[in-house]
DNA sequence: AATGAATGAGGCTTCATTCAT
DNA sequence: GATGAATGAAGCCTCATTCAT
């Protein structure tokens, strides 16, 4: 149910009530009951549905035969892409804190693409060109910069212009890079 | 109300109840409103309250008269410092997504610390100790970094020792930094 | 909902709960809420919709080609009607003070029979038949008699037999008459 | 406590919250309880409070010796003067509808007045004087046409100017007299 | 005598969920 | 499959009352 993502994300899991939700969508408030169980079923389909089209593209699109660096583009502009064109299921995955209600399945969905971006890490780390620190930390940081930006667009702090975006990558880039600075 | 920190980190701001503050307290329901005007003005009153602890902070450790190098390495740590040392109060105010019911006074609280470190990055720049780029964004993916990495910490993804700590400094100054890789 | 002016009859609006009415409705509480939006609309509702079916009664029968005098009579005997056919419809809109809730429309609703009745005194103070004091003042002289006899007779310390009724229009004629005592 | 007249007017006694009345008489909440037991307390010491006054001027100032008319006359402008001079008094007494909270003796208050005016009127039926009805209907009537003329004035829908309380005191003596139109 | 913080029951209202249609 | 009225527990908040100061 795409109303429930604009509730969501607009006041959270437990400030939105299933009859907002209903009447977004169009429909009876029983009707959504015959699609999800619960009110933390539908929380958990929307965020699985979302962070499964993530990994998806992010998956299609990494080019495993390319360099580290190019590796690092690609992905980094696969998500600012997928949060330039959906903006509320960016914010609604990224934006808030789901602690207290997902469900073991949907942990297991996030965790599969930082283990991903984790492991690709790990094999740079092993040619010299990423930093010799804890690759769950350099994914932290470099993760966080990004949601950073792109919180800071959503609050409409900044402005993410082609140029802007480019050089935000470098910046990400140098955080994890062994030799920042360096000429792509 | 201390015990209102607790509860708002667990399950955020809609996910908790007033009657639950209010036991975690050991007080009566309708005592927390001697204090507070309604669960808005609570939450409110506590998160102004822990930004102004963390502004405090940095600020009053601001080196003025340091290398821009150590000026950043001095917020960076004084923020982790408080993040080791306050961790609630730090998941409260950077993890949870407030925008649908701070009142003015509190984004403008808000907005004073970012003002601030956006400042600094500025003055830098006609330096040109820092990347030319828009300096929100820069303190934004820098301040993303540091949030992301507590993140992890906050659900025990990472373990923060003093080297690692170090070295996530290093890879956020990259980030910003004119010359990354440059000696400290 | 009539179990709710069986509620304010008895206590008054403010001493009703909303349970209370649901209780002696054989509803849930919230079921209320689907057909109000508040406790106010309800009152509300109730006091617009007894008003209308007073207003109705004494519109429908009165005999705009018949005497002043027999005019007089028919209002007064159907207002009476009413209140004894529903006696707790009268003393919810007569007996108690609704200035601290009632609405807009529902003052209308009130003020439309006044004028009602305020115009009739009025044509028939041009024909000399009724006293020449301020039509409003007679006519809340007059009703206001009508309404204390109901009071007393709904506080059981009158008992109201035809007879008494009709020496009672009697008196309430004499009391705006301008020839009072006359035969009819 | 006079502030509690002023809450018990405008919002009944239902709508009054204590610390309202204790805010309003700029005294703290507690301090009520040193003089009153109980809300119910307060507001029966008020209503009687109040009766009394009224009992006291039309007992002190009834013409025992005076012809009915006069007598007449004097008890209705004492009660006009007194709805004139304490108009929240007269508001709390007569514009609520008290049944569900006062006590057997704030009832027994209003029966003693209520008791002599009937009584007057009793005697001066031997007499002739007044209608061969029921005394106490009579006095309703009576009573509830001065009441119903003081509301108006309250809700400011007339202006009472002393000849239009002249004209409404013959009117309503016009009521209860038995020879209706003689010339006082 | 006066205070006002504290209490906790209870009031109004919302909401996740059910179920007869 | 879809509806939406109904439910009743639970949420936010108020309030009469108490009591230590």
């Amino acid at each position: 149910m795409d109303a429930a993502l604009d509730c969501f994300v607009e006041r959270g899991f437990y400030g939105t009530a299933m009859p907002q939700i209903a009447e977004k969508a169009g429909v009876a408030a029983g009707t959504i009951y015959h699609y999800f169980d619960s009110k933390e079923a539908l929380v958990n389909a929307l965020y699985r549905s979302w962070k499964t089209v993530v990994a998806q593209r992010v998956f299609m699109k990494f080019p495993q035969e390319a360099s580290v660096r190019e590796q690092f583009r690609v992905m980094w502009h696969e998500m600012i892409a997928f949060a330039m064109e959906e903006p509320r299921a960016f914010a609604f995955i990224e934006l808030h804190n789901h602690a207290s209600y997902l469900d073991a399945e949907s942990v297991a969905v996030d965790r599969n693409l930082k283990d991903f971006a984790r492991g690709v890490i790990q094999l740079a780390q092993t040619q010299g060109l990423i930093k010799p620190v804890d690759a769950t930390v350099l994914m932290e940081l470099s993760f966080g910069a990004f949601v950073g930006m792109m919180r800071a667009h959503w609050e409409r702090r900044i402005e993410l212009t082609p140029e802007v975006i480019a050089k935000a990558e470098e910046a990400c880039w140098d955080t994890v890079s062994a030799h920042p600075g360096t000429p792509a």
